[in-house]
DNA sequence: GTCTATACGGTGATAGAC
DNA sequence: GTCTATCACCGTATAGAC
């Protein structure tokens, strides 16, 4: 608990992070071997040991990291108070595109996580004080004015993240059954998709 | 290859598989422990061992039988040609979601294991004839029929379907961070879902 | 801090009795 | 077909030299 409170990262401990990440990431933490994460930073599994107890605190240690860097990051401006809604789904969706097209494994990976071990990791982003009370009431705000219509604000928000991530996740699939996209193929889909997905939302919502 | 064409499934062939399909899903198959699966059947190892030769082909056996009852079954009716386009959403995501309800844990399995190793496992339904031609086709003439507004049919389609599949692979993290959803809330918002999908759809495409 | 060597508990898979 | 016993290996973790 309290230990590493003062003591800075060091080199070998960021190459350490940065090949766990790395591993777990394409592997899960079932399927990656720390023999792999030592082999990935060049050191052997007794460093891994030294600096992380465990595997499982190495983990931990990647986790949080990666929850708060990429979920934390991007989720920001739906509370921004100097946006209308349309300009927030527009901003959000061409942001969280690209930032998941930056890692596009990330999202498996964190659900994957969470679906396998919810009890260990879903305390982690519990306390990230993410709140939505702002956008929720604007939304329906602007419902009273009438610029948009009648909505349900948490439907349209888990809407919003839907199509947005899931191509991501289930890209295996997209890419074989449903569209049988080569890769480049997907990369275009997902570029034209920041521009379809604000379309297809803001038709559905606007007032006429 | 030849292997076990006459021969129809045992009473224990059959709980093995059961037993096999509840532990991979709940573990995927680097957690999944081949001592588990004996438990949960009530046998022991060998036996699986005599049934199946391998891990690997225990549970290639389940997940093919998984994908062609899951995936196949429900997406059928989208290239019926006795539905209109409307007509197809509604009765889409009503079916879809009613079908993961009955197991939420099979979307995040598949898209993981599809994820994890595509090379072994995209192949099982690259033959599946899941053919969408017809249902975009009908979308085309659907909007030159002045019936729905211009519109990608592939980011429809997508669109449909992250919508009503995401909620389930993302659950621990809306009923924690998103949300705030209990068990409860969570299935009572999926209900809902089935309502507010199509509406969202329709109300976005629909010509004025 | 970093290495080599090793302990030790699993884990998939097989042998062989019944 | 089903069981018990066992093997060979792998993976995490530690001991101890440098």
């Amino acid at each position: 608990m309290v230990e590493k409170l003062d003591k800075r990262h060091t080199g070998t401990e960021k190459i350490i992070l940065e090949a766990a990440r790395q591993v777990f990431i394409r592997k899960g933490f079932d399927g990656a071997r720390m023999q792999e994460i030592a082999d990935e930073a060049n050191i052997n599994k007794a460093l891994l040991h030294y600096y992380f107890r465990s595997k499982d605190k190495l983990f931990m240690a990647i986790f949080v990291e990666v929850i708060q860097s990429f979920i934390l990051s991007s989720v920001k401006l739906i509370q921004d108070p100097g946006h209308s809604v349309f300009d927030k789904i527009r901003l959000f969706v061409e942001k969280y595109i690209s930032l998941i097209q930056e890692n596009p494994y990330l999202p498996g990976f964190i659900l994957n996580e969470l679906n396998r071990r919810p009890d260990r990791l879903v305390g982690i982003f519990k306390s990230s004080g993410l709140e939505l009370d702002y956008f929720f009431s604007q939304i329906e705000k602007e419902i009273r004015e009438g610029k948009i219509k009648p909505v349900e604000p948490e439907h349209l928000l888990i809407n919003m993240i839907s199509m947005c991530v899931f191509p991501f996740v289930g890209k295996p699939m997209i890419n074989t059954i449903i569209l049988s996209y080569s890769e480049k193929d997907f990369n275009l889909f997902m570029e034209e998709r920041k521009r379809t997905i604000p379309e297809f939302i803001i038709n559905s919502i606007k007032k006429q």
